[in-house]
DNA sequence: CTGGTTTCTTGACCTAGATCAAGGTAGACA
DNA sequence: TGTCTACCTTGATCTAGGTCAAGAAACCAG
């Protein structure tokens, strides 16, 4: 990588915080990568062979089942690092919901890299310990939320996820969006059916809590209606 | 805290790896504590005043809604960490399954020992890892698994953690032990009624795969049916 | 613009698991 | 030793969301 000071997620990714002497260490061990959307670039029961930040564009990570059902686990935004560090094999696999493009290292290298550098260490671990509290919150959704619920919730979260991106919080994008992941993902992520996805957006399109303008595309007209939704009932 | 060297958890919790004096000198920022069954340590939204290791014990760690739903999002077994570091507010509780015993620290004293200690915070990271590996692949269960799938994959759950509690994994106690969690806690980890629990448990006593002798008690007879239920259907 | 493909929506029907409602049963305590 | 109480099991019924089956939009290539 020629000069991680250009980087455009270089204040908020987990080599913020770098000295630049370290900082150039790092960027030879990295290099820069174009993913297209779809194309995987770790897979769930291989080895861990690689670590990345995301630079730009949007990822999910997913585990399935031996019959084919699969459960996305986790959505993954610019400046968020992605694989498993410290371990053999990466129980998920990660892909592109959108082109994007990663700023990736061996784990190998990243491993040594980091246990040298413990600003690093503990930039991951403060973001290991959010993804965990996510990812908990999420199980709050899979166990106990409604179908409404559910869509609610993650419609919210998609805006401000999305719209936290830019280099400052971005209102514009707060409420009015893309959702990087067609129904079936939405599904996958809310461990819901297409149909029901589909019914559910429909109902708060009606409702007037939404627009849905093309299938992409989502405007928030009622936040504060669909943050009550999300939360009870 | 008189002597960590004696410690029954010394080599499997954080703590392991940290030299004597270093030793020393978080002994002296921790304290010994006894909880009874029931009694919660740590409360959702409130500040994260605390955090600890389990020295012996079983803990849930849950969330609720508003409305009083709540979702058991992860069990705490002895060696395990416990609470919320390097954050303002706790966004779940922790409450004791059973009576247990605690190496308590105040958050401020523990998160400043952290980052003077990147052993420490290695290790921490290392957890935080396989702790968000286990809520992925619950978060897989409560998306896409049926009842039954999900009664066999806790049990085999329970009972590998519970046998890897003692210094060695300890085969006796893995096909028979006693569930730390009642019907209703069961139902509130893997996201189904306790009556859907009840009849799924006396489905696979009637298949054979278990035996049911009390309330608590579990003896696996059929360990690879039970896993194979687990994995698919 | 047109025909083909993919994705999304809508409708009709079904089912796993929830809900409601009695009973059992095992400790605990007098 | 009985009876209280907190769990747990079982049965009957209901329903949210799944499944199956058409269409309808959007998207794309020529």
């Amino acid at each position: 990588m020629k000069d991680c000071s250009q980087c455009v997620v270089r204040n908020r990714a987990i080599c913020a915080g770098l000295l630049p002497d370290e900082l150039e260490v790092l960027g030879r061990l990295g290099r820069k990568q174009l993913v297209q959307r779809g194309q995987t670039v770790v897979w769930e029961g291989e080895e861990s062979l690689i670590v990345a930040n995301v630079i730009e564009g949007v990822l999910k990570v997913s585990m399935s089942m031996t019959d084919g059902r699969e459960q996305i686990v986790g959505v993954v935004f610019p400046s968020d690092f992605i694989g498993r560090p410290f371990g053999k094999a990466s129980p998920y696999s990660v892909t592109a919901l959108t082109d994007a493009e990663l700023c990736i290292f061996t784990r190998s290298a990243f491993d040594i890299f980091a246990r040298e550098h413990p600003e690093l260490e503990h930039k991951l671990l403060r973001r290991t310990l959010e993804e965990l509290d996510r990812a908990r919150e999420w199980m709050l959704l899979l166990g106990k939320k409604s179908a409404s619920e559910r869509i609610a919730t993650l419609l919210l979260e998609m805006s401000t996820r999305l719209s936290e991106q830019g280099c400052h919080a971005n209102p514009a994008v707060l409420n009015r969006f893309d959702l990087p992941l067609d129904r079936q993902q939405i599904g996958d992520l809310l461990g819901l059916t297409i149909e029901t996805v589909s019914r559910q957006m429909t109902k708060l399109k009606s409702a007037g809590l939404i627009d849905l303008p093309d299938r992409k595309h989502v405007i928030i007209n009622d936040r504060m209606r669909l943050s009550d939704l999300a939360m009870a009932a």
